[in-house]
DNA sequence: GATGAATGAGATTTCATTCAT
DNA sequence: TATGAATGAAATCTCATTCAT
């Protein structure tokens, strides 16, 4: 008996991930997921019901590994800005790596894919940042404002970041990377 | 024999715009624009030779538009703090209330439609930005780092803090907008 | 300007009709309809919301030419059973001439295409044979039991000639048809 | 090494007829079969080569069985008449208690599924009741005309009779019963 | 220029059948 | 034999584009 291959999921997401970043969401078919995981269109259907389900699956599972990473190495008995900057260098780090998922996820806000549910669980995933960002103002070394806008700003800054780095073709160093941590410190220190 | 009518092209845009709003992107077709703008499908392709080129152009009309309103009122006079929050607040009111464009154009970045000249001179509107830069540094207010990383921070945080006024529908208020602007300043001061 | 064309559903109808009397409902597909039409697969949906849409549609159609012209020339002044005779053999031409329609009206009754509405506005239809009977039965001529049951027999009956004729491929003589005629009359007759 | 498990023909023809008189014969599938009669997919394949032989082989047995039941009880020696009601009561019966078996019967005969051949071996086995019928007329008690006519007759007048009783979810009365059969007996009398 | 029906290529999805376990 | 994942051909349906009016 043959059961469902696990690993065939990692295979389809990959696909549409590379997919979705070569071609845009508007233009990727289930024939090409399936051609590039390397298995036949019906088969796809044998792990997901449809386009849909696929695209919001993929969207949960990008967001997931996303947070996830995000607290690597966190340690609460280090001091604030330490800590904080491990955060963020763990998104800037894994942004820039998996920056197809960037794209996709950007891509997929927008779309009539997601439904409204799964955007709620995405919603809900931000958690852990507020905790972190609470710390912080409670040590009196972030600016005590609603801290949603605290939020805005770092993902919106490393948003565009990643992508101008990424198009940029410039390399990274651990000079520029420091010089945008700061730019970012500056606004939020209190 | 009629002319080409001028408020056609108007009336496909905003309906365009419209739904890709509230479909995304790879959710619209032209005949949803055409019934959502009250014409015929073979009308839209007396004003533009197909999907792509009806896309490109609303992408340039957005760029420039939105590029135009940026330095309203701007008057190389003013000493420099208020004459970029001046501007800052230009583009944060445009972008909110013209959502549907910043959406628009997220959307289309990494889509398969925009040809690459499209963007090339999207990226060419960007030059006025980089020069009230420039100016900020040489009157030593303003880091002196890399001016595209400055752009990035901006607008980047810019984006989603657009992004969270809309879906928050929380109101903007002043003091909101000034905290908002301060944080951006913060970050950029020398 | 081109004008939806009401010749294409008869067109459609037709080709519909043929086929699923050759290959019946579960063989037929949209693809043989609109080929056998003379028109393009993507015509069908110009017409049709789908196969459902088009086999719902073709039903009701059957249906009501069917009802329709069972009263062709009658005359209430006539006596009953000249008048009785006149529909019945109005019915028999009729399903004799148009085969293709009793198959396809037999196909659907217990096909899943046929919605619970169009299935209930066919039994309305009935309405016109329940008040012949009640004649037949107020001139005390029938048997004065369920009209409903009196009709089963005359249509079960009727069905069941059509397809023998139908199939057995004997030429259906003058005799002949009298002779069907009176069996039903001697079981209805009072 | 398993033996084929003949019980599970009897699931799987169960199954079939269900889903038949649920769905309708173009509304089935293999996997719906198999998932109605709670095996895999795979093993309808074991018991049947395809679609094809399945539902033919259905037919077949489907006729089978509604003959060898018909003349149970059936006593040469007894009066034609009694004889003659006894199996009317007979196939009545049975048809109402597996009504899902003259329902696929009925979708069988027009589609693309039975052969020929089983359609021929179907013919064959209504010789006994031409044999009845030839019993009655040599009697003097029936009409003595064409006896395919005749059978016609009963076997249109008992369909009907049998989807009326079964929509209309009216109880049949001893009473009812009766009546139907003198309706069918006075059209057959001589 | 304006219309919207017509087109057919291509997208999504289904499903009978096969095959590895 | 039993399983159900895998397959891919074929079905349904969509949609950018054309064309007759």
């Amino acid at each position: 008996m043959k059961l469902k291959d696990d690993r065939k999921y990692a295979l389809i997401f990959r696909a549409a991930l590379k997919l979705v970043a070569k071609k845009g969401l508007s233009g990727i078919t289930m024939g090409d997921i399936s051609k590039e995981a390397g298995i036949a269109t019906g088969t796809l259907y044998v792990y997901f019901s449809g386009k849909d389900e696929l695209i919001n699956a993929l969207f949960a599972a990008c967001r997931e590994r996303s947070v996830a990473v995000s607290f690597k190495g966190y340690n609460p008995q280090q001091p604030f800005k330490p800590a904080f900057k491990n955060v963020w260098l763990n998104i800037l780090k894994y942004r820039l790596q998996h920056f197809e998922e960037v794209i996709f996820l950007e891509q997929c806000y927008h779309s009539p894919y997601i439904t409204a549910e799964t955007r709620e669980k995405a919603q809900q995933l931000a958690a852990p940042f507020y905790a972190l960002i609470a710390r912080g103002q409670a040590e009196q070394l972030l600016k005590n404002i609603d801290s949603a806008m605290l939020i805005t700003f770092i993902i919106g800054a490393m948003n565009e970041l990643v992508k101008q780095i990424h198009y940029s073709g410039i390399a990274l160093t651990r000079s520029k990377i420091n010089t945008s941590f700061e730019l970012c410190w500056d606004a939020l220190k209190a």
